[in-house]
DNA sequence: ATCTCAAAAGATAACGTTATCTTTTTGGTT
DNA sequence: AACCAAAAAGATAACGTTATCTTTTGAGAT
């Protein structure tokens, strides 16, 4: 049984091309009485819309595109199950678009992927979304972009922007920390090449300076987004720097990695060293004991994002007053038990390196 | 600027339609001097050729999608990897094509996805590529299928398809912790609705019944692949049959549950007891000690079954024979620090549940 | 030179929709 | 009943390719 066409539709209803057609795009000139005679054939045989004739001929396109360059797997997983489900919501197509932010012909690579597959628009998360070269060239080309990217709003808005709030909520979680009696708080970077990790810092350093406490150089030290280097920094800042009862790391896999090291070197946590993380990721959940830190939707980010989008590539939205939406999303404290009350201890003597054997 | 078409491009190099056409599909009755002209026109215009027009007019498409229906993060971060890099190396598109397996219409509305984009071909990934009536309907209306699943292989192949090994890895793994000297060696499955998980299980068997060793039902506890249900089933192990002196658990992120458990208990792994995992996933190297465990190459099998979902999309592939390629690909033992000789304590007494105590 | 036939290139329709423009219908006024 | 504007519906071309069919070209044989 071959597929049936708009032709074969307006043949049984008795109708017109057009009007078929009109019909498909919810075209409010269309007579009640009109329409149901086409819904109904449509109906009868099993008719669906041809989305490569409607793109060939429109104006429009029933596809989106995300890009990623981010190794983390459940933000992988996340972004797409938001974008997915908003693309299901508005009968969008999703499409993978591959790229290597660091890699040569980045933006030309991605050009001719969005134009040869006709993209409507495109979601871009960090790191992607903070290259103005890379977005700019893109909207040049007239493809629609939602950016996801870490706040706070900048002056300069190219397109519909979801900001999560790293800042916040690092103020959030080193207040938090602070409150329970610490100040000796290492702080353990990610990338610096992610805005989202300079977020992050600002928040751990804002509440710092807000109570008083200097920053300690040696309590700094930068890093990755990743395990190895969570476990790694955390084993050289524990034994170069005994003094720290908490550390917050730039993430949730950092965290993990730093609960490890201490565990290696016989400190308990959170007795002997609380731990922060960042995001909310099931990271948080597979540590023992599980993480605090400050959860970052990104499922619902994502959401957010496509929906601008597709809000964007409606023609009647008017991007000529060139004000895009933006939304923040807050990033709210988590509090689980990696994280306690500094011990009496520790405030009035250092305990050194060999404190657990003594 | 407009985009140039191949109008553009045929004026420019002085041909006909026909020839440009001929020199996008590699049409070998194209001299080379006359191809030369038209190359040379479609760098000067920059000219890409519109996969919207070809796959209207044309019998081919240039998209294919990706199924998937499993919420491991790296299963699907890695998947996607895979079969991007064909698609990128063969120039098809990729899209994604929303999917629950348990859901109502399931059928119904993969279908229509796939009509709708006129996706050449799916791959799909268990569990769904292991529900005949599913894979049945799609291939009826002519789609072409690149099926993932577990070995092994069975006598009725509908499509092309990748094994993977569970139960070569399982009994791979199960023997190296026998040849530890353990003995009582309990299992968590991963959710029985899964082919994957009985062959893990088959392996694991075939391996005691190999060193006669009887299968102890006390030692066998149904699961899910999650970190939550290893914690939980190891704790109940341990409680409830203090004599295991090893676990194998029906994946990484079970068996990390597994450690935590353990530590939880106060046990130290390896000493008091070996914790063996499965897939080599990142989770392998975030616990400690890390995981002994089979690899599975994810990345590796995704891209096996996209070449050969786009070689059998080539319209020259002899489909009428009705044989389809297969792959088995082998799971690796990885040893690492998680197992280790059996205590020679625990080859005399039982450890109770207050060892670590005592 | 001429012929022949395969190889190379061209002309044109077609894919399934939507855009543009035109015509018909509807229903409210005189 | 005639008129008119607005609403509804229709006719036709067009989107950018590829498929089918036809014509031209050219290399080797006569």
């Amino acid at each position: 049984m071959k597929k049936a066409t708009l032709k074969d539709v307006i043949k049984l209803a008795g109708v017109s091309l057009r009007t078929g057609s009109r019909v498909i795009n919810h075209d409010p000139t269309v007579r009640p009485a009109t329409r149901e005679k086409v819904v109904d054939a449509m109906a009868k045989l099993g008719y669906t819309p041809d989305v490569t004739a409607r793109t060939l001929r429109g104006a429009k396109s029933f596809m989106i595109g995300v890009t990623y360059d981010n190794l983390n797997a459940y933000y992988i997983r996340d972004l797409l199950t938001g974008v997915l489900k908003v693309c299901q919501e508005s009968g969008y197509g999703l499409q993978i678009v591959p790229c290597d932010s660091g890699g040569p012909d980045v933006i030309q690579k991605l050009r001719q992927n969005i134009q040869y597959s006709r993209l409507a628009g495109l979601v871009m998360s960090p790191p992607l979304s903070e290259m103005p070269e890379i977005t700019d060239a893109l909207l040049s080309d007239g493809t629609k972009l939602a950016l996801i990217t870490s706040g706070p709003a900048e002056d300069r808005i190219s397109s519909p922007t979801v900001f999560f709030d790293d800042f916040g909520g690092a103020h959030a979680i080193t207040s938090y920390v602070i409150s329970l009696g610490h100040r000796k708080i290492g702080f353990i970077w990610g990338d610096k090449s992610h805005k989202t990790s300079h977020g992050r810092y600002n928040g751990y350093a804002a509440a710092l300076a807000e109570h008083n406490i200097a920053l300690d150089a040696s309590l700094i030290l930068e890093g990755q987004y990743t395990f190895e280097c969570g476990f790694e920094k955390t084993t050289r800042m524990l034994q170069a720097s005994p003094e720290v009862t908490a550390i917050f790391a730039s993430n949730d896999e950092m965290a993990a990695g730093a609960i490890a090291a201490a565990r290696n070197l016989d400190l308990k946590v959170p007795d002997d060293l609380s731990v922060a993380g960042f995001e909310d990721s099931p990271f948080a959940k597979q540590t023992w004991p599980h993480l605090t830190t400050a959860r970052l939707p990104t499922t619902e980010i994502a959401e957010a994002s496509a929906k601008m989008l597709i809000q964007e590539l409606r023609p009647n939205s008017i991007s000529k007053g060139k004000t895009f939406k933006t939304k923040l999303i807050y990033s709210q404290p988590i509090i689980r038990d990696s994280t306690a009350k500094i011990a009496s201890s520790a405030l009035f003597n250092h305990r050194g390196r060999c404190f657990p054997y003594s």
